[in-house]
RNA sequence: GGAGAGAUGGCAGAGUGGUUGAAUGCGGCGGUCUUGAAAACCGUUAAGGAUGUAAGUCCUUCCGGGGUUCGAAUCCCUGUCUCUCCGCCA
């Protein structure tokens, strides 16, 4: 959520804001808006001033017999006109909060200004020794090689669910199980991370905390008899673990790291791109997510992509670095570093991580704050959360990479004392 | 799923209609004492909003919503959550 005071204060600033991320300008009717919510307090709050010291007075005036059936008439109609007030306040602040709600973050300066994802920059490209993009012998890609090697099953993930459902089997689930492993327990010993096993199912307010609810309600699957949601994203039940907390600064910052399966609609996104793990309803997703103060976020945001390349560096998968442009940021993002890892069957990247910084966004909206050492005041603290990484597509760039002529897969360096296994065939 | 109890400040915990934004304890912060620390003692310590250059002034908030009343932490209705017992159960 944006601060209502910035935009009071820089209303150009965030117009120019909003534009860059193709967001509707809201800030003249916030504005228009805000200056009636204020009139309309003004208005109130003299009224109940009036009414609080007939309180006072009250009791005296019964204590020293006096008649208060007059000020008990008066306040009668002081008290209608300020439940009136109320009511009227009440709906302006309702608007205000809805229009808030469904206003994007505003993107970082250091963001390339951009319309669509074509004005994204690539800012690094990794490639393990020897790669090449040219294979001398025909790749299979992640289906043909799941189906041969009976690793993965997406018919019968189907016939179980529904399309987007991927059934693993054998050496394919270990390999997920392992790689899920590898992930976690790397950014325990190396980067300092807490593990955390969350809720899968999650309240509206956690949903509305990280911002998918309201505006990317329709992409949410939801439990209507207990009003749950299943997870899109260890994102949001892992920052809701301080949602109405303030926090000491010496806490700070407090980073978390943990496997969720997430669960996505996305509905309206068939034919292409959408066949076997390039786009699923259920995949699994180690993500990490960080509290920090405020002057140290954009720091923290190089940190967590470095946190995520790691692992491909171990893991020794192709990969490149893009900074998202204004235009092609998420809702709640400021700035945002997508990690894609590369397809030799599909001969693309495919994006295996994202790594964002939400400032006060998150924040605002889910109130978390920590209590500034030198000024004694809680200040809203700024989140951050990365990828680290999604298995799905991660697997398809580990799967393909990693076959042999012959069709067999070899297991990465790293993945075997947790597969038990160097070889898939 | 059935029955009962409860939800108050950072935490614990009083308060059952009128200077109660809220006793008390703990914790935090500042100070006295001390070479320093501890202990002891003294003081201080909620959040949000409106207004104002500021000092300040005012308003709201005792789980959420509604009601009764001149006035609600306190009474009534309702929702949510927590705990205890029973049932079911990986």
């Amino acid at each position: 959520m944006l601060d209502i005071k910035l935009i009071r204060e820089n209303p150009e600033l965030v117009r120019q804001g909003l534009l860059n991320k193709n967001a509707k300008d809201i800030v003249d009717d916030i504005l228009a808006t805000d200056e009636e919510r204020r009139s309309l307090i003004l208005k109130t709050d003299e009224l109940k001033a009036k009414r609080n010291q007939a309180s006072v007075q009250i009791p005296q005036m019964k204590k020293a017999g006096q008649d208060t059936s007059a000020v008990f008439a008066e306040m009668k109609l002081v008290g209608d006109q300020i439940a009136q007030f109320d009511f009227q306040l009440r709906e302006i602040e309702e608007k205000i909060e809805t229009i808030l709600r469904h206003t994007p973050n505003l993107s970082h300066a250091s963001v390339p200004v951009g319309k669509t994802a074509e004005e994204n920059v690539e800012t690094k490209q990794w490639l393990p020794d020897g790669f090449s993009f040219q294979n001398d012998f025909k790749v299979l890609d992640h289906i043909e090689l799941g189906k041969k090697l009976k690793i993965l099953d997406f018919e019968r993930g189907t016939k179980i669910s529904g399309s987007g459902f991927p059934l693993y089997i054998g050496k394919g689930a270990t390999l997920e199980r392992a790689l899920i492993n590898f992930m976690l327990d790397y950014h325990l010993q190396h980067h300092g991370y807490t593990e955390v096993m969350p809720p899968i199912l999650v309240n509206r307010e956690s949903m509305k905390g990280t911002g998918q609810i309201p505006k990317m309600e329709e992409d949410m699957y939801f439990v209507e008899k207990d009003g749950l949601y299943p997870i899109p994203t260890a994102e949001v039940p892992i920052t809701n673990i301080h949602r109405d907390e303030i926090l000491s600064e010496k806490e700070l910052p407090i980073k978390y790291v943990g496997y969720s399966p997430c669960f996505r609609r996305e509905a309206g996104s068939y034919g292409k791109d959408s066949k076997g793990f390039l786009r699923v309803h259920q995949f699994n997703k180690v993500e990490m997510v960080k509290f920090v103060k405020p002057e140290t976020s954009y720091d923290e945001l190089e940190l967590l992509v470095k946190d995520a390349e790691d692992i491909l560096h171990e893991l020794n998968v192709p990969y490149r670095l893009l900074l998202l442009c204004t235009g092609d940021l998420s809702f709640s993002a400021a700035k945002c570093y997508d990690i894609e890892t590369w397809s030799p069957a599909e001969n693309k990247w495919l994006e295996a991580s994202s790594c964002s910084n939400f400032e006060a966004f998150q924040a605002r909206r889910a109130n978390i704050r920590f209590r500034n050492e030198t000024t004694k005041k809680p200040e809203f603290l700024h989140t951050l959360n990365g990828s680290g990484l999604a298995t799905s597509r991660l697997m398809v760039s580990i799967l393909e990479n990693n076959q042999t002529p012959e069709g067999k897969i070899v297991v990465p360096k790293v993945l075997q004392k947790y597969t038990g296994f160097e070889i898939i065939d």
